[in-house]
DNA sequence: ATGGTTGCAAACACTTTGCACATGA
DNA sequence: TCATGTGCAAAGTGTTTGCAACCAT
């Protein structure tokens, strides 16, 4: 019992770390920084809005190493790069990312998707045409609820 | 019959002409040019692209005119824009535009696929959430059959 | 100690814009 | 004729890169 209050209480921090350490990156306070933040928006932000954050927590960090985290961390995995149309990219945590999502042209608000079967649709074309298919991108636009009106 | 050859034997330019006049534009050699290619096309290109073909049909046309035109042609929905991942816009010719694309991550080959039933799903999601979906956009990402060896 | 990381500034790629001139209707 | 389209150059974004200083291991 006393067991688990302490691995409750455990700060947050240590589950980046080992995160990093895991796909072999070394620990430092811009990545540790870039990944809680990209862990905890529940939408896919992009580099600037990143930066940002950062500066709020008063963590410096410069506006081309957050590219080039970010660039790592799509390399290993941990994020995965989406686009809206606006003519940059948008990233968001890796392991949560088996959604797709709906954007609002009136307000920019992002709505997620998740109950779509695109995995037998893949299968499907897969067989069919000899493809190898490794992900894909799903994206709706339209407006939302209050936008309707 | 003989109205039947003539109607043949009318050069492509005609369509272009009358379908830019169809949406109040006016006709130019540029815009002509740009539209011809742009339907010609078999895969969605990019500006720089379209540019460059312009330029072997010896129609010298400015790149900003060709992002000015190929803008308008998106407001008036003769072309679609689609994104790649590439950090750049490719744009297809409207109407044939119902359909997604898989795209090799090897060798950048862009296959049609267009058997995938997403109106309905898409009808499901708008009810449930009473989102109103206007568009959509699914690409497939992966190998080609020959990049697969 | 030292190889990987960062800040800074510069460079790049894609896209937009201002303005004077040219052109289609 | 006259509103609209175009070329050219410049500016605006988003992104990458070279290099010296810095830091995690």
């Amino acid at each position: 019992m006393q067991l688990n209050c302490i691995y409750m209480v455990q700060p947050q921090t240590h589950d980046c770390k080992s995160e990093l350490k895991n796909v072999n990156l070394k620990v430092t306070p811009a990545r540790l920084g870039v990944l809680q933040v990209l862990e905890k928006s529940t939408k896919p932000v992009d580099i600037a809005t990143v930066t940002q954050y950062l500066d709020k927590k008063q963590i410096k960090v410069d506006q081309a190493t957050v590219f080039r985290i970010i660039n790592m961390f799509t390399e290993k995995g941990l994020v995965v790069p989406v686009q809206f149309n606006e003519g940059k990219f948008r990233y968001e945590y890796g392991p949560t990312a088996d959604h797709h999502h709906f954007i609002c042209e009136h307000c920019g608000t992002i709505e997620d998707i998740s109950d779509c079967h695109i995995d037998e649709l893949e299968k499907e074309i897969s067989q069919k045409k000899k493809l190898l298919i490794k992900r894909h991108s799903l994206e709706f636009f339209g407006l939302c609820p209050n936008c309707q009106k």
